[in-house]
DNA sequence: TTACCTGCAAAGAGTTTGCAGGTAG
DNA sequence: CTACCTGCAAACTCTTTGCAGGTAA
């Protein structure tokens, strides 16, 4: 049985159940809440673990612990359900934007900003090393302010 | 007074000298012992600090603090006489080829391998952000076994 | 009921910092 | 002599692990 009483709030529930299952993990209340911060979003969400800790404890009443925080977010990433946009010795982000495509990189700021893949001319690589396939090809853009 | 008794090596020697004076770094017997390690090479280096104590613990007698390994690498960085290539969470490398290239990273051992500028084919981006400019294009192909 | 999950706290890894004695300039 | 450097250890941050009680199926 579906609920439909609130409308798309119970649906997106049912697709988080969906994509917590299918990442090898029970849906739970914690889990749950996970789910609703990171992908009940308009926009694309770049978050460090520490980012997602502190819009845990400010959003939520209950707290999550340090444990369910990582067994999650990692299981998501594992399933492909978050990228990893690993930027340099202190950060790394999860990007819950999972399509094929680049970014931008304040350098300053540390802030990053997707690039759509159209915004990146295809990327030819001429070498090839025997033995090996090219899986994914990532390109960073490090910008700042003109000045 | 130049000393040229034993030839290359001290001319290298004078070479290391002016790399750490340029980075704001006396130069001591272990911050010399850090240079032969990093820049005493023919092929580009990759490591982390991690194995950079592990070399330095192997190859040398005598012990060199995290702090000077910490504070010299950090500098050499700053000055540009290394590179930093963030490729997950857990690891990120320093490049003692500090050439405009990319590299290609084996995504099963971690492996990074130097591709040089003209194995890439220019890089083009279509989107602008007023007021940022672009200071760097980073291209990461990632690889894996063929079969 | 069973297997998995939660919160907590402790343990680990990597990095930074503070300090007292030592060294380059 | 002075400022900087070294080695050591403590402190910090981020992440992982172990455990006892709790919850989903």
């Amino acid at each position: 049985m579906v609920c439909y009483k609130f409308g798309k709030k119970m649906n997106n529930n049912s697709i988080f159940i969906e994509k917590l299952r299918s990442s090898g993990l029970r849906p739970t209340k914690q889990r749950l809440e996970i789910c609703r911060l990171l992908f009940d979003r308009k926009k694309t969400f770049h978050f460090t673990i520490t980012d997602l800790c502190k819009i845990i404890k400010k959003e939520i009443n209950k707290k999550i612990s340090l444990a369910t925080i990582y067994n999650t977010v990692h299981s998501f990433k594992k399933k492909g359900y978050l990228k990893e946009i690993s930027v340099n010795r202190e950060k790394s982000y999860f990007d819950t934007n999972t399509s094929d495509h680049h970014h931008f990189l304040d350098i300053k700021t540390n802030e990053l900003i997707d690039l759509k893949k159209e915004d990146v001319d295809k990327i030819n690589i001429k070498k090839n090393l025997p033995g090996k396939k090219i899986t994914s090809i990532e390109v960073l853009v490090k910008i700042e302010n003109n000045n």
